[in-house]
DNA sequence: CTAGGGTTAG
């Protein structure tokens, strides 16, 4: 990227017609250079530049004073930008050719190159300048790097951090602390990183909590949940004190988790060691209460906080978006204006999925439009994603259609899933193939998609394509992704797959399965064996459902827990058909309140009935 | 002028 070619394109987007009442005060008082400078300093302080039109207005004053060499008044400039257009005005201005190279010092770059580390899509020009002050010849300080390394961490380059790191110890910087835990940070987030983060980790001579979260984050990002909570217990052995950063990365593992009895350990933890409760750390909390079932918590602690942010509201509506509780859902969006903020396009996919899964469609289209007509969002595809699921769970598979027909973005495989899950389910089976097929062809080593187009072919009893499909999958290499289920007893997590033995308690387990079986079917119950993918007979496929790692975990729970005791389990994928209503059946004849959370949503089984009103 | 964090469709 050059300079030269970011100028003229700000230039013309800059209006300096109008001059605020501020600005004309500035000039009016103006009795000298210093005193100029000074309320030059002073107005840039107050972030008074913070839009285009401002900065130009700034921009057209410091050259009037004659400032436009200051090298104070410049870095200053470049300091207040804060949104993306400012920034790149300020470096425009102050890399401007009239503008002497003498005045460059660390201290400028320094600034401009933190400006564009803190940017979210503009990283790549913190860079960009970090050369150009080494072409410039001025040096980097300690720093330097940390806002350098910050940037390298956004755009996860790993060979860029390798030769990043080479040039921290060959400016002697890698005995600083803060370049150090920078460094952990950068690599965690570089593709292949970890194992280089964890190098330098097991190698710094001292710790702080800022290095133990850095690399708790890396495990967390990487969804090693397990070893972060691993990593999380060490610190704490080794006697470093957890802050508030490293319990919002503890609850985000609990998160991953689906960890209810651990989430409310960290909370009690964080009451007892008085960690300081940010809103960062209290969002994170309702992150976890809503995510690992309990969302009526959730709720209260939302309700008791005393400063939110939109994020505290998101994290909020999402949460009883997944549990189906999609009116209450609607009713807190509606209270953001009146609390004085602006909903912003996340909280808005909170808001549509929420309609989507309590099938509020009329009032699904009516926010949408008021997002884009009230609030000036432009929908992104997550918005139409949310539109289209709505559609389909309600069974307007055609006017899904429709709505993507008309989209004015591409469908991403997201969506054309969506469609095929509806088509299949709403008997669209052409439709859903030759969606299906379109899908295949984009996304070749996608698993999932071979099952969609295997159950199409099942229903319609295509059953030599079904075979073929099959093949297709064995010789790509491809597999399903096995199901997995989580519970957690007495402080433990355990896991199981879909016939798993490992377990010290199997045959238990497998006795309890058969029995729950019988119970079931006693009840009524008929196995779905339409849903099983092999090609089996239909007494094996009745056993392979059996199997299925949802079961054996409530198995394992009933054998377990007291009678009446809730069970509480996390799915790494959707709920089958065939678990779902087993599932129903077991929460009757067992008496226990089962909560199942999927890879979407909850589903709180009672009596019988299931929470999503079977429609999930 | 320096480090780690909270929300996002299925």
């Amino acid at each position: 990227m050059q300079v030269s070619a970011i100028r003229p394109k700000l230039l013309r987007a800059i209006n300096t017609t109008t001059l605020t009442t501020s600005l004309r005060h500035l000039s009016d008082a103006t009795t000298g250079k210093r005193g100029a400078e000074q309320r030059c300093l002073a107005l840039l302080q107050d972030q008074f530049c913070n839009s285009l039109p401002k900065l130009a207005q700034t921009h057209t004053h410091i050259v009037k004073l004659g400032l436009q060499n200051n090298p104070l008044v410049l870095t200053k400039f470049a300091a207040t930008s804060s949104d993306l257009g400012a920034i790149d005005y300020a470096s425009s201005f102050i890399f401007s050719p009239d503008a002497g190279t003498r005045l460059y010092d660390t201290f400028l770059f320094n600034t401009v190159i933190r400006a564009y580390a803190q940017t979210r899509h503009s990283k790549d020009r913190a860079l960009y300048f970090y050369n150009v002050m080494l072409d410039y010849g001025v040096l980097p300080n300690k720093f330097t790097y940390p806002f350098v390394l910050k940037a390298c961490a956004g755009l996860g380059d790993l060979n860029l951090g390798k030769s990043l790191h080479g040039s921290v110890v060959k400016w002697g910087f890698d005995d600083d602390v803060h370049v150090q835990n920078t460094m952990v940070h950068m690599y965690c987030c570089c593709d292949g990183g970890i194992e280089f983060a964890r190098n330098m980790f097991d190698e710094m001579p001292k710790l702080d909590s800022v290095s133990w979260s850095a690399m708790i984050g890396g495990y967390v990002r990487l969804g090693w949940s397990t070893d972060a909570v691993g990593l999380f217990r060490q610190m704490q052995m080794v006697g470093v004190r957890p802050d508030e950063v490293t319990m919002v990365l503890v609850l985000s593992a609990c998160i991953d988790l689906g960890a209810l009895e651990l989430g409310k350990w960290v909370e009690s933890f964080i009451e007892k060691e008085r960690v300081q409760k940010s809103v960062e750390l209290y969002n994170a909390l309702i992150g976890m209460f809503a995510k690992c079932g309990d969302v009526d918590k959730a709720l209260k602690l939302f309700r008791n906080m005393r400063e939110r942010t939109i994020i505290s509201w998101t994290s909020v509506i999402v949460g009883l978006a997944m549990h189906g509780r999609g009116f209450e859902a609607v009713s807190l969006f509606d209270e953001i204006t009146g609390a004085g903020m602006a909903p912003d396009d996340v909280v808005f996919i909170g808001l549509l999925s929420a309609c989507s899964h309590s099938g509020l469609v009329e009032k699904g289209k009516n926010y949408f439009d008021l997002m884009i007509k009230k609030f000036k969002i432009v929908p992104r595809i997550e918005h139409y994603g949310c539109m289209v699921d709505m559609l389909c769970r309600a069974g307007h598979v055609k006017e899904a259609l429709e709505f993507v027909q008309k989209m004015p973005i591409e469908p991403n495989p997201i969506i054309l899933r969506t469609l095929i899950s509806a088509c299949h389910a709403r008997g669209e089976l052409k439709i859903g193939e030759s969606i299906t097929k379109l899908l295949i062809r984009n996304e070749p080593m996608h698993g999932p998609n071979y099952v969609l187009l295997s159950n199409i072919y099942a229903k319609m009893s295509h059953w030599e394509k079904k075979t073929k499909i099959r093949e297709v999958m064995d010789k790509k290499g491809m597999k399903k992704i096995p199901g997995s289920t989580m519970i957690e007893l007495d402080n433990e997590i355990y896991e199981f797959v879909a016939g798993d033995k490992s377990h010290w308690q199997y045959k238990e387990i497998y006795e309890m399965v058969d029995e729950m079986g019988r119970e079931l079917k006693k009840a009524g119950y008929a196995p779905t064996t339409s849903e099983v993918l092999l090609d089996i007979d239909e007494e094996d496929k009745e056993d392979a459902l059996n199997r299925h790692s949802e079961k054996l975990a409530i198995a394992f729970a009933l054998l377990n827990t007291p009678p009446g005791t809730p069970i509480r389990i996390v799915k790494n994928l959707r709920v089958c058909g065939d678990c779902h209503s087993a599932t129903k059946f077991i929460s009757k004849i067992y008496k226990r309140e089962i909560v199942v959370r999927d890879r979407n949503r909850f589903h709180h089984f009672k009596e019988g009935f299931c929470s999503c009103r079977d429609f999930w």
